[in-house]
DNA sequence: CAGCAGGGGGCGA
DNA sequence: CGCCCCCTGCTGC
């Protein structure tokens, strides 16, 4: 464009159309997408920029969701509209048949898809009036009114954007441009990276003080129904250990942990989900994976439980290979209903996403799974750590209390932990139980050892690369 | 500066 | 209880 004192303005005549092609053929390939939709036993893998981009629901969603790559259930809508949504916000343009617009507006209005639910902004998106919007010339087609009036009447009765009512219309099939063979199998992937570290998160945690996760309360309380439950489990992140990325956060604040991330925590998780590394991106999104591989139990991903979920349930079928974190997306009874039909469907073997744990039984899928998402229930009043057990909340408080309880019988040296002490002890009678099998390096701590190898051992000395070449 | 050693905090079980 | 990780101070090359 133009210029000014000197300064040129380059425009990219073909940005848009590029832009939007580009990411069309990123998600076709299933490069870089970051989040899985199911729906209907389908999964497509998308890209959170997008789909947070186009619905603030979704935005929101993946703000209180520090997953890597979260799974998110869509139990009330239909895949094909899934489909013709997804076509509809990478491409900004669906085909849709008449008789299919009303289900498949619908299912905007749930996901508050911009531009089709909810008034977008300035820069529209190009939906044809004739394809998704036939109404649309009486309305401002920034504005939908009617559809968002629509969808007012519906939120008086649920929560904002969490609780979604179920579509009643039948299924059917929109036409829609690509995805329709979207639906993966199993097998084919995903498996990647799905950890992240843990944390504890806790969004919209019932039990958590209202300043450390505020917003999903604060969205909450700007509707005049009461905090749907589902809509703050839907938030509740698990986490586990280590997590790095943006899970994070919390731990940030008080824990030393930070995510494992950096030395041997990376690659011992590398080595740890190896499958996940290798089935399905098995391009750059590599590093990125490896990041993600936060934890060994790195589940940061909210896992639905019979308890939790409202209308959410696992997808045992799909994490037999799966590693994927589920996120439930839609709650209400029919969801349940859907979402258990769905379960029953794929009843067989599964393993639990988050560790090796096999079984046939839903129930003890549940029951187990459970052990991954549940709540810290022990929570130190002083800051916001949180422990699943009362001896670790325990041995935390001592922090605060400045108590240490285990003394050096040969020194004034006390201890808050007993293992301290031992290790402590240690360093008097000369006792280094941990040799180096490498060389004659022995320590008193396994974890110097570890270190020791790593450093002397595997780093300095690596067998291979003459060899290599 | 690299490596070692010790202290400390957290996690899962 | 055992393990992991981070941080920091010390020491020797």
């Amino acid at each position: 464009m133009m210029a000014s004192d000197g300064m040129l303005s380059l425009s990219w005549n073909n940005h848009k159309a590029t832009f939007c092609h580009i990411l069309s053929t990123l998600r076709e390939k299933e490069r870089y997408t970051d989040v899985t939709l199911a729906c209907e036993g389908k999964f497509y893998p998308v890209h959170k920029l997008v789909l947070s981009t186009c619905s603030e629901y979704f935005e929101k969603m993946f703000e209180h969701t520090p997953c890597k790559h979260p799974v998110v259930v869509l139990k009330d809508i239909k895949c094909a509209d899934m489909e013709a949504l997804l076509s509809y916000m990478y491409d900004g343009v669906v085909s849709v048949l008449q008789q299919d617009l009303a289900r498949l507006i619908k299912a905007a209005e749930l996901l508050q898809i911009k531009g089709l639910a909810v008034p977008d902004e300035p820069p529209l998106k190009e939906l044809s009036k004739k394809n998704a919007y036939p109404w649309s010339s009486r309305d401002d087609r920034s504005s939908p009114h009617p559809k968002r009036r629509r969808r007012e009447d519906m939120m008086t009765s649920t929560s904002q954007g969490s609780s979604l009512p179920p579509p009643e219309s039948p299924p059917s099939s929109p036409q829609h441009h690509q995805e329709s063979n979207q639906s993966w199998d199993h097998s084919k992937s995903h498996s990647q990276d799905q950890r992240e570290d843990g944390v504890d998160q806790r969004v919209g945690d019932p039990v958590e003080p209202a300043v450390e996760f505020s917003s999903p309360k604060q969205e909450a309380s700007h509707n005049q129904e009461p905090v749907d439950e589902s809509l703050v489990k839907e938030e509740v992140i698990e986490g586990s250990e280590d997590n790095q990325g943006e899970g994070m956060d919390s731990r940030i604040e008080y824990g030393g942990m930070g995510g494992g991330d950096s030395n041997t925590g990376g690659e011992e998780q590398g080595s740890k989900f190896p499958h996940q590394l290798d089935t399905k991106h098995p391009q750059p999104l590599h590093e990125a994976v490896v990041e993600a591989l936060a934890g060994p139990s790195g589940m940061q991903g909210w896992l639905g439980t019979g308890e939790l979920g409202g209308g959410f349930s696992m997808l045992e079928g799909y994490s037999e290979d799966g590693n994927q974190e589920v996120h439930p997306a839609s709650t209400g009874p029919h969801g349940t209903q859907q979402s258990h039909q769905m379960v029953r469907g794929l009843e067989a073997a599964s393993r639990c996403p988050c560790c090796s744990y096999t079984t046939t039984s839903r129930s003890l899928m549940e029951i187990h799974i459970a052990t991954h998402t549940r709540e810290k229930p022990f929570a130190c009043p002083h800051c916001p750590f949180r422990a699943f057990h009362n001896a670790n909340l325990k041995t935390h408080l001592r922090i605060h209390t400045g108590e240490k309880p285990y003394t050096c019988p040969y020194c004034p040296y006390s201890a808050a932990q007993k293992e301290k002490l031992k290790a402590h002890i240690r360093t008097h009678t000369g006792e280094k139980p941990f040799a180096c099998e490498h060389c004659p390096y022995r320590s008193t701590r396994k974890d110097h050892l570890k270190s020791h190898v790593r450093l002397r051992h595997m780093r300095r000395t690596p067998p291979q690369p003459p060899l290599a070449i």
